[in-house]
DNA sequence: GCTATGTATAACCGTTTGGTTATGCAAATA
DNA sequence: TATTTGCATAACCAAACGGTTATACATAGC
C-alpha cells in the first residue's frame, strides 16, 4: 500500500472495476460497497483507498459512514492513452518502416548471392 | 510469471505500455526493443511474454530473430469496459437513488424528532 | 566447423499485492 | 452512559511481480 497510484494500476484489479462498476450506478457508503463482494471490510477500505488515491472515487463523511462517490472522468487518461496508441498503430503502414526494408534489403541482397 | 493474463493487468506497467508504444508504430525484433529501455533482455522477454499471452503482440519468427507485432485491437476489451461504465455514471442520475433518498427520508426523520 | 548473435529459460531476490484477523475509535442508538 | 455500528489501521502472510545474472541453444556469418 505505497504511495503515487496510476490509473491503469487501479483498474488493473478486477474486484476494483467491479467497485467502480456499483459506484458508478449509484454512491454508497462502503459497508454497503463491501455487502457486495465475499471479502472483508478492511479488504474493501484497502481497494477504496486505492481508488481513492488516484481520484477514482472521492469520499465524503456523513455521519459515522462514508459515502463513496465515483469521478469516472479520471478514465479518460487510459482511453486517451488508447486512442494514442491506436491512432499510431493504424498508421503505420503509411510511415516508412525502417526496420522492415533494411530487413527486406538484407533478404534481397541474400537471395542474388 | 503465471498463467492467465489479462488486458487491464498488462497494460498496468509503464514499460509494457511504453513497448506497446513502440510497436504500435513498427513491428521490431526483441533485441531491437530491448535496445530502448535499459532493462536487461530476459526482462523485456518475460514483459513480451505478457504481451503476447493476452493477444496484444503477436510475434513471427524470422531466422533467428523474432518480429513482434502489437495487435491493439485487442484494446477493446479496455475501451468497452471504460464506455460501459461512463454510460451508467453519466445515467446515475436518472434511475432512483435507493440509498440516498433512504438516507434522505432518515434526515428527515430526525428533523422532525 | 567456429564464432557471434538473438533469444528463452532457470534460479534467485527484494518489493508489492491482495488478502486475513485483531483492535481501536468516533458517531449513532438505546 | 453503555452499546452498537461503521469504519481505519496495524500486523501479518503467501503469492505474484519485476528485475537480475548465468546459461543454454538454434541460426547466421565467417
Amino acid at each position: 500500500m505505497k504511495a503515487r497510484r496510476d490509473v491503469f494500476q487501479a483498474i488493473a484489479d478486477p474486484t476494483r472495476r467491479a467497485i467502480l462498476g456499483l459506484l458508478a450506478q449509484q454512491s454508497l457508503p462502503i459497508n454497503m460497497v463491501a455487502e457486495n463482494f465475499q471479502i472483508s471490510q478492511p479488504a474493501i477500505s484497502k481497494h477504496m483507498r486505492i481508488l481513492t488515491e488516484c481520484g477514482l472515487v472521492a469520499i465524503t463523511q456523513k455521519g459515522r459512514e462514508r459515502l463513496c462517490e465515483a469521478q469516472l472522468n479520471q478514465l479518460n487518461e487510459v482511453t486517451s492513452w488508447v486512442e494514442q496508441s491506436k491512432k499510431l498503430w493504424n498508421h503505420r503502414f503509411e510511415k516508412l518502416d525502417n526496420y522492415l526494408i533494411e530487413l527486406q534489403t538484407k533478404n534481397q541482397n541474400d537471395g542474388t548471392k
